[in-house]
DNA sequence: TCCATATAGTAAGTATACTGTCAATCATGA
DNA sequence: TCATGATTGACAGTATACTTACTATATGGA
């Protein structure tokens, strides 16, 4: 038998996962910001940047599966790292379509220099949580977005990046 | 003294809670979207939508702290959701610079009809933990997003909001 | 070799998200 | 009442995030 629809109440949204998500998103980039705002980087631009910085020569559509961001919104954050010179785009030998991303000097400097910024900002977001508590959120976080990432428009592909290594250039 | 700066991985980024807190962000409106596909309705407009059904007449001040999101962003949703007819924005007798906001039937009919879908996109965020793990991570992560609060740009007033009605009009 | 298909990067269009700023309006206190 | 400061909604500007479409280039098979 079909049930009775509930009277719709706040709680409808802040107890739903996907508003919790929201909120805690937007906390994080808060905190992230506003401890990294000495290097003018948001967390994008700086997951872009460790990317590089470990796949170098890699190129835009294999970055995007390599840190799960969308392949269109990548390119004006590249735009960005390049106007900001810290980061470099060289055509590729093989391939005239795909151009290499390198760090620079500048990069390499404000990558290393903001390491501890962004560990006391990761720090901060789950400091409110007693110890235990963090590591049993931070194993199921990591858990649910594995196991969801397919259902994500831009699933991660952390292997397949690997492959252009020694080939590209 | 001080630590060796130790060698950057993509696990800096991959294990950040940050980063894990985007991607879920991601996957969660990827499935909203999805699930939802046949109302036109992103999770912010229904958000809205649900807060406007709860406090008829709430003005767009107070309507972003009751959802926690941010004023300049909330001017342009209100915008979208007025142009697709589903809500009404009325001048305040009281104070010329308000304009309070209802849900128009339509709009009122929208939110009834949706909410089986928004119930099963929620459900799906969570699907692949098990049962205990959903329980546990929902906990935790309202806990969080509690004792962060104050930590966002926008914090949750939920409280304030109630102090409109009977006021305006 | 030539054609169909696939891919890389780019661009346009929409929707959040946040920063500032501004004019109009309101509320308060001297 | 009048000056001051606060609030409301609007706007401009920047940065993600995603969709679709387009060009240039590669690649594979007939």
């Amino acid at each position: 038998m079909p049930s009775k629809p509930s009277p719709i109440t706040m709680d409808a949204v802040y107890t739903a996962p996907g508003y919790l998500f929201r909120r805690m998103q937007q906390i994080a980039v808060s905190i992230f910001v506003e401890e990294c705002s000495a290097f003018d980087l948001t967390p994008v631009q700086y997951a872009a940047l460790v990317a590089i910085h470990t796949h170098p020569g890699i190129d835009a559509t294999r970055l995007s599966a390599v840190i799960a961001f969308d392949r269109s919104t990548l390119g004006n954050v590249i735009e960005r790292l390049e106007s900001k010179a810290l980061i470099e785009r060289k055509p590729s030998r093989g391939d005239k379509r795909v151009k290499l991303l390198h760090l620079t000097k500048s990069g390499a400097a404000v990558l290393r220099d903001i390491m501890p910024s962004v560990e006391r900002a990761q720090s901060r977001m789950l400091q409110p949580l007693k110890p235990a508590d963090r590591k049993a959120l931070l194993a199921l976080l990591t858990q649910l977005v594995d196991l969801n990432n397919e259902a994500s428009r831009v699933p991660l592909r952390a292997e397949d990046a690997l492959e252009h290594l020694g080939k590209a250039g």
